[in-house]
DNA sequence: ATCCTAGCTTAGACTGTGTCTAAACAAAGA
DNA sequence: TCTTTGTTTAGACACAGTCTAAGCTAGGAT
């Protein structure tokens, strides 16, 4: 049923009611929900779920790899269960939209290595900024 | 002397004193300060300099274009007075170390035109993390 | 079946980061 | 000088997220 509560199981990580209704919401049709729009959500099913809960179980699936924190404005951050198809996001500066977007390359490859400061590389994102259609004609 | 200062001012925007000891700190030899980082420092120049002010000035300096915000964590923004020179950003993971870095190549380039949903594209912005040399022998 | 233990959940207090407000202050123009 | 407009200030406030201490499971051992 839902893809991100089998990666989870793969961890041997216990999933408990409130973490597959946590998983399951966050899986819904939109992505990058905050943690208060997923405990808003998640309440609408489990009217008992705590606010702690929510933030404990989405930390712990970052922390799993099987989905990504995104801190991309100053405010509050954004989760994403993509987290197992590379993929980088444009954000509507008008209103605030966010797409998934594919590069044609990594852009780890984009880095030339005098331009690495003898650091590893282990993860790239790249975001892109601008308006959406509506914005540009209602701006 | 402070090259943003002069940035600022073309701006016709009044230097004032407290305004130019944040410039002059912001351009100081570490970028990537956060306000607060800023507020304790330019305090040493002018101890009556309040908490407001620093955050009112950044956020001006911003809305002028002559300073970046970044928010690459969910903690406090930083902000980099380099806004002149297109650049991108290096962490480690391990301490937090941010270094400037350059692509070769403009990211825009790299999002073909069925991935931009009918956006026009403003800027772009990478963000690449990893190990420190320090970070990678002591982890 | 019962007990034990480790892990999970909870409410609410707490912290860090940033914004807002209202009043005092400063500068520039008439 | 007087007026007007913009700037600075202290402190209250708001929001996002973390921590704590207590209670609650679930599963294993006996
Ligand atoms: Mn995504
Ligand atoms: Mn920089
Ligand atoms: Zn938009
Ligand atoms: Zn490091």
């Amino acid at each position: 049923m839902s893809d991100l509560v089998t990666r989870l199981r793969r961890h041997n990580w216990r999933i408990t009611p409130q973490r597959r209704v946590i998983a399951e919401t966050l899986e819904g049709s939109h992505v990058h929900f905050t943690a208060e729009q997923v405990l808003e959500r998640a309440v609408e099913r489990m009217p008992e779920l705590s606010r702690a809960t929510v933030y404990n179980t989405l930390n712990e699936m970052v922390a799993l790899g099987e989905v990504l924190e995104l801190a991309l404005d100053g405010r509050s951050k954004r989760y994403d269960p993509n987290a197992d198809h590379e993929h980088h996001h444009l954000i509507c500066e008008g209103c605030g939209l966010m797409k998934d977007v594919h590069t044609v390359a990594d852009p780890a490859d984009w880095l030339p290595g005098d331009e690495r400061h003898g650091f590893t590389l282990a993860r790239s994102s790249v975001t892109y900024r601008g308006l959406c259609p509506d914005c540009q004609t209602a701006p």
